[in-house]
RNA sequence: GGAGGAGUGACCGAGCGGUCGAAGGUGGCGGUCUUGAAAACCGCUGUUCCCGUGAGGGGACCGGGGGUUCGAAUCCCUCCUCCUCCGCCA
C-alpha cells in the first residue's frame, strides 16, 4: 500500500507508474480523488459534532452535580448523537471503499529499475559458471528421475491429480538434504530460523499482497478464513504485523522452510511435465525487515545469499533484473536468479529476490522506533527464495546426470546425504 | 466438544456510568546528592488521526465488533485469544 499523502499528491506519476506496469487503468483514480476528500469532509464534522458532545456532556455532569436541570442539554445532544451516528456510517463506507482501491494499487518501482513492458526488457546483472558441455543429448528431469524410480507423476495425479508428484527414494531423500543444506547456509549467516504455520489467515494474505488481488492463486480452506500458505514470506513478515520493533534490532533476518502451494490459475499447459510447475512445492525462504535507509544494501545482500546456495552446489546461473512491466505487485526491485537447465536449453527462474519497502508494512502495520527518535516509521520487508527446492532438485538432476541416466550428487550435499555420491536406478 | 476463569499503557496492577488517557508500582530517560557507583529524592516517560505555516487546538484508542445512554475502561450482546478442569486425540 502507498501512502495515503503520496497518492493524492502525485495522482499523474501514479498513473504514469500505472502504465510502467502495463495496469494502465486498472485503478479508479478519479474515485480515489473523490472519496478521499469525502472521507475529509466526513472527519471533520464527525469530530466537530463529537467534540461539542463531549463539551456538553461535561456540562450536564455539572449541571447534576449542581443539583440542576439539564433536560435540555440532554434533549439537544440525544440529537446531536443521532447526526454523528448516521456520520459514522457514512465514515465506515467511504473508509471501506477507499481502502480496497488502495489494497489494488501496486508499489512504485524503485529508480534503479529499468523501463520495459515485459521479461524481454528485463536486464541480466551477471551470469555465474559455465553451462557444462555434454559429450550426449541431455534428459529432463522428468525423464531422468521417472527412469531412476525417484519421481513418480502417475500415481501422483492418481492420489491427488496432476500438477503433484511423488518424490521416492534417494530423490525424497536429496530433497530433505537440499532443505537442511539451505536452511544451515542461511543460519550460519545470521537468519534466524523458523517454522511457521502451512496456513495463514486472510489478514496475513492483504499484508502481504497476495490478498484481495490475487485470491484465484491461493488455495483456500472450504468453510475456514485459512489459505494454504503460498510461500513462507506469507507467514514470516506476517510475523510482526500490528507491531513496533525497535529500530537498533534492525535488519531482522529469518530463513524458514515450508512448502508452498499455487493454484497456478491462468498457466494451464505451461509446464505440463516434470517438477516445474507444481500445485504444491518446496521452498526456503528468506525474509528480511531492514531500516528504510539500509534496505537496498540489504536486498544486494539477500540475493548474495540466495546466489551462495547456486555457487555451492556447482550450478550455473544468472541474475536478471526485473523490468517496471514484469515486476511483481507489491515489490519496488526484484532479481530473479535463473538456473541452467541442460535439457531446455535455458535458464529457468529459481529465486525471487525483492525489495518490497514499506509497501507491505503499511499493509501490515510493521513499525520501528529508534531509541532516541519520538515517531515510529514503516519498516522496509524483503524476500527472496533461498531457493525453490524442488527446482534445485531439478537442476541437480539435469546438470550433474551422467551418460547412463545416474546421477552424481553435488560434493557439498554429500555430508547431507551420509556419504552417499550418486543416485542409480532405485532396486 | 463440555464446565469454569481472564484479557487495562514496555511490564505488573487499580479502576462507584460523568474532570479517566486512565491511580500506584516496575522498567526507561533526565536531574540532585556522590571521587565514582549504588541507595534516596525530584521531574519526564503511549499510539494514532484531523485542522493549523506556526504556536496550538481537536478526535479516537482500556482484546475485536455491536448495543444501551446526553455520556461507557466501567452495563448488555457477540466474536477472538489465553488459562484451569473433564472428554477425545497425533
Amino acid at each position: 500500500m502507498l501512502s495515503r499523502d503520496f497518492v493524492r499528491e502525485n495522482i499523474e506519476f501514479i498513473r504514469e507508474m500505472l502504465a510502467s506496469r502495463n495496469m494502465a487503468g486498472a485503478v479508479d483514480l478519479d474515485a480515489f480523488i473523490q472519496l478521499d476528500a469525502e472521507r475529509k469532509r466526513i472527519v471533520a464534522e464527525v469530530e466537530k459534532l463529537r467534540n461539542r458532545r463531549n463539551t456538553a456532556s461535561e456540562e450536564i455532569a455539572r449541571l447534576k452535580k449542581a443539583k440542576e436541570d439539564a433536560t435540555d442539554l440532554t434533549t439537544m445532544m440525544r440529537q446531536v448523537g443521532e447526526t454523528i451516528k448516521e456520520l459514522e456510517a457514512k465514515l465506515v463506507e467511504v473508509d471501506r471503499d477507499l481502502r480496497s482501491l488502495e489494497l489494488t494499487l501496486p508499489n512504485v518501482p524503485h529508480e534503479s529499475v529499468p523501463k520495459g513492458r515485459d521479461e524481454h526488457a528485463n536486464a541480466v546483472v551477471r551470469t555465474v559458471g559455465e553451462p557444462r558441455a555434454f559429450a550426449f543429448e541431455p534428459q529432463s528431469h522428468a525423464d531422468l528421475g521417472t527412469a531412476l524410480g525417484i519421481l513418480d507423476f502417475e500415481r501422483a495425479s492418481k492420489i491427488t491429480g496432476s500438477r503433484f508428484a511423488v518424490v521416492r527414494g534417494a530423490g525424497a531423500r536429496l530433497e530433505r538434504a537440499l532443505i537442511n543444506f539451505m536452511l544451515d547456509m542461511h543460519r550460519a549467516k545470521g537468519y534466524e530460523e523458523v517454522l511457521p504455520p502451512f496456513m495463514v489467515n486472510s489478514a496475513s494474505c492483504t499484508g502481504t499482497g497476495q490478498l484481495p488481488k490475487f485470491a484465484e492463486d491461493l488455495f483456500k480452506l472450504e468453510g475456514w478464513d485459512y489459505y494454504l500458505v503460498p510461500t513462507a514470506e506469507v507467514p514470516v513478515t506476517n510475523l510482526f504485523r500490528n507491531e513496533t520493533l525497535s529500530g537498533e534490532k534492525l535488519p531482522i533476518k529469518f530463513c524458514a522452510y515450508t512448502p508452498c502451494f499455487r493454484s497456478e490459475a491462468g498457466s494451464w499447459g505451461k509446464d505440463t511435465r516434470g517438477l516445474i510447475r507444481q500445485h504444491q512445492f518446496n521452498k526456503v525462504e528468506l525474509v528480511k525487515f531492514a531500516h528504510p535507509d539500509s534496505s537496498y544494501d540489504e536486498l544486494e545482500g539477500l540475493t548474495a545469499d540466495a546466489e551462495a546456495v547456486l555457487q555451492r552446489l556447482g550450478l550455473p546461473y544468472r541474475v536478471v533484473a526485473l523490468c517496471t512491466g514484469d515486476l511483481g505487485f507489491g515489490a519496488a526491485k526484484c532479481y530473479d536468479l535463473e538456473v541452467w537447465l541442460p535439457s531446455q536449453k535455458t535458464y529457468r527462474e529459481i529465486s525471487s529476490c525483492s525489495n518490497f519497502q514499506d509497501f507491505q508494512a503499511r499493509r501490515a502495520g510493521i513499525r520501528f522506533k529508534q531509541a532516541g527518535m519520538g515517531k515510529s516509521d514503516f519498516v522496509h520487508t524483503l524476500n527472496g527464495s533461498g531457493l525453490a527446492v524442488g527446482r534445485t532438485l531439478v537442476a541437480i538432476l539435469e546438470n550433474y546426470q551422467r551418460e547412463d541416466g545416474s546421477i552424481a550428487i553435488p560434493e557439498a550435499l554429500v555430508p547431507f546425504m551420509d556419504g552417499v555420491r550418486e543416485i542409480t536406478k532405485q532396486p
